[in-house]
DNA sequence: TTGTAAGCGTTATCAC
DNA sequence: GTGATAACGCTTACAA
């Protein structure tokens, strides 16, 4: 049985106003009235409970950050990233893994599920437009959208400009000689935003060169797992005239094509050059190393929990829409030359 | 403001017991009452508050799951894992990340930190034997150790048997003809038991094989990292005669061994064969795909908190055991044809 | 500076 | 079956 505030004021001899005072660092307490109840609160082993403090006051200090699946490379980067910037503010980070499941999503976001257990929510999400725009930001729990939604001034807001990303991209492969340019990554089916985004900035890199866009060299993932990559690139490998590079939307989908375009006898880049977007660790080590979009997720990190640490010390802030950061890496898998020849040099010089 | 129970007792003309009892599922509670009691909880939007709740119960229905980087894909796979065996017990998964930091797992383990926030918890803990059997078993939160500890009857422990899996390993590198097998992963300045239990497993498949165990082929490596690996890698490639095959003690450290092999102009397998151990979704795309020694993740998880939910409602439960599979399986790294062109279905037969 | 007491929103113990 | 009411452990007016 934990020994509460109220033991420590009678064992100390004092009130548990005291105690309280001395527990949470009120200045105004004299130094043998603190020296007593230190003593008290070392003899008892007392530590203050979380959970009445909070419903007291109203905080949890935790937030959620969700995301669609935790075992995504880049999400586990970014959730590192989180917890560690959270860290800092004084808050901690509950993961919360959606697996794809919009109702789960939806249930978060209208905080229809445990609504109070967080101060405030970081949204990594699959979420549509529309489904986003059915929540009432005002009723809804202090949030930062991360990702590329667009913005409409109801949430705040951390995202990288998706289009030209996407643009830079498919550019990189115009410069290196390449003219019949696939893409995977489309999501016909769902209206998410970081597909279209993406997609906007791959035509319109083609349409910049003067390439023809040729639908029949896009194809569709559902999530942007290695599989999802690896069956898209292999379906693209089989029509002939196949195409002689591909822009990935994401990492993971970009490491599946690399192994199917393997499979089919093929080499990239020589062959087949591939770019993905993300920059996660396990392209860097790659054979060939994977070109990407480098996003900057410490950036991102760091300014969604700046946001909501605000947004929840005053929830009439006004929103912000707040760009990240991305740079093109070009390294082996669109025709670099590795000239650092340690790849963890290498990121370093990133 | 939202809703409490009194207001909706109020707007049903009932009392808060009777919401109560709605609210929880209480059996005996006549219809009519149900019914005008929902009607007010739905006109009113009122929701629960978890942390009242918990105030008065002492549960939280949070678990927390502890690892040393949420971005190891290992640690990311177990987490997607463990989430999904607790949702299916009504349990919510919180991930603390501990980041290679002692002091930070002793406060987690002893509870200084926030310590009736969670229910239980599960630890993939650096930890050595020492620190651990500073904790007092009795008197921390309930505990389930997850990860290559050796077992002494004071708290629950769910892992491999890793002095097998490692002479599995080593084995096989052995059963395809290498005679100068490398180790990377050993941490000589910490006592942890995971690498010292491999190198155990290592040396001693060494020796049944009549094979002579140098020194001078084990590396140590302070995280198990890519960076890791390719550093430890690059080092034993220096030397001469070189090795003709490389044990690594995880599939990350594997990832960075391959690429160095690479860059140091050799091939693998032909040249150096390489396995790991975890399985990670990585190695089963790489090139070459990485022989490694599978460990059973979702087991591991379910394992882990069909326990802890035991734990929790009988805290006096004996403690126990659980030595969780683990099977070799041979990829291209070591010089199995594969057979099966896509890795995903490659997965599925595992 | 410190003590007293109200109350955060639940659940649980009594009665009826 | 339902209604009052006392906790759960803490913070914070309000007093002293």
């Amino acid at each position: 049985m934990p020994a509460t505030l109220r033991d420590v004021a009678e064992r100390a001899q004092v009130s548990v106003r005291t105690v309280s005072n001395v527990v949470s660092g009120y200045e105004h307490v004299s130094a043998k009235m603190r020296a007593r109840v230190q003593q008290a609160i070392e003899e008892l082993d007392y530590r203050p409970n979380p959970v009445a403090r909070t419903l007291r006051t109203g905080r949890t200090g935790l937030l959620a950050l969700v995301v669609p699946e935790i075992d995504v490379p880049y999400f586990g980067e970014l959730a590192r990233d989180v917890i560690t910037a959270a860290a800092e503010v004084g808050y901690q980070v509950m993961i919360d893994q959606t697996g794809h499941d919009h109702d789960r999503e939806q249930d978060l976001l209208r905080g229809t599920d445990r609504n109070m257990l967080f101060d405030g929510m970081l949204f990594a999400p699959l979420a549509t437009e529309a489904e986003l725009s059915e929540v009432n930001a005002s009723q809804s729990m202090p949030l930062v959208l991360l990702g590329e939604h667009t913005f409409d001034g109801r949430f705040d807001h951390v995202a990288i400009d998706n289009v030209r990303a996407a643009a830079d991209a498919t550019t990189h492969l115009i410069d290196i000689g390449r003219a019949r340019i696939a893409a995977i990554g489309t999501q016909p089916k769902e209206h998410y935003t970081t597909p279209l985004q993406r997609t906007e900035g791959y035509e319109r890199a083609l349409e910049r060169a003067g390439l023809e866009h040729d639908p029949a060299l896009v194809r569709a993932a559902d999530h942007y797992s290695r599989a999802d990559g690896y069956a898209a690139a292999t379906s693209l490998l089989s029509q002939s005239p196949r195409p002689d590079a591909i822009f990935c939307y994401s990492d993971l989908l970009a490491m599946g094509a690399a192994r199917a375009v393997f499979d089919a006898g093929l080499q990239v880049p020589d062959d087949i050059a591939i770019i993905g977007i993300d920059d996660i660790e396990e392209g860097r080590y790659a054979r060939p190393s994977l070109s990407t979009v480098s996003l900057d997720t410490p950036f991102i990190a760091e300014q969604a929990i700046a946001r909501i640490a605000a947004r929840i010390d005053d929830p009439g802030l006004p929103t912000q829409e707040i760009v990240a950061p991305h740079i093109l890496l070009p390294r082996e898998s669109t025709g670099a030359r590795s000239d650092a020849r340690d790849p963890a040099i290498a990121t370093i010089a990133n």
